[in-house]
DNA sequence: GGGCTGACCTACT
DNA sequence: CAGTAGGCCAGCC
């Protein structure tokens, strides 16, 4: 017997700790899209869940939520925001360059962090 | 239990 | 390139 019935387990709330895992995971001056952490983290669809947790994240795990905008390239916040400021400064901090308020998914995202590997520097 | 919200994404026009 | 529409699903009231 004893039951299964417990068999599922596991995550609920769970999740979280993932999506906090794989954002840690992410390299100084590379930035990963929602879509892609969520991926990254088993859940393909769960990109608003992704910045749910982001948001939910305490801050003494010093987890690196600025590495993380959405499928754009652009910062999620809006533009005259407080944060939206404080995400910019701290990913050029990393040498992250902002064009036209924009990165360059290209070569700071994680597929171009794998291209440049694969192609060489010159994309 | 039901409905609204949301640091979003993809696809189409 | 910009704007619109539909989808997805966990949290909160």
């Amino acid at each position: 017997m004893n039951s299964d019935t417990q068999a599922g387990k596991t995550d609920d709330g769970n999740w979280y700790h993932k999506v906090w895992k794989v954002v840690s995971e992410i390299p100084s001056g590379h930035v990963l899209t929602y879509g892609e952490v969520a991926r990254l983290s088993g859940m393909p669809r769960a990109a608003r869940r992704v910045s749910q947790a982001l948001r939910r994240a305490p801050r003494s795990m010093d987890l690196p939520w600025h590495r993380v905008i959405n499928a754009q390239g652009k910062i999620s916040f809006a533009e005259d925001s407080n944060p939206w400021q404080k995400q910019k400064d701290k990913l050029e901090a990393e040498g992250v360059v902002f064009l036209n308020g924009k990165i360059d998914l290209d070569f700071f995202g994680y597929r171009g962090a794998v291209d440049r590997l694969l192609w060489g520097d010159d994309l």
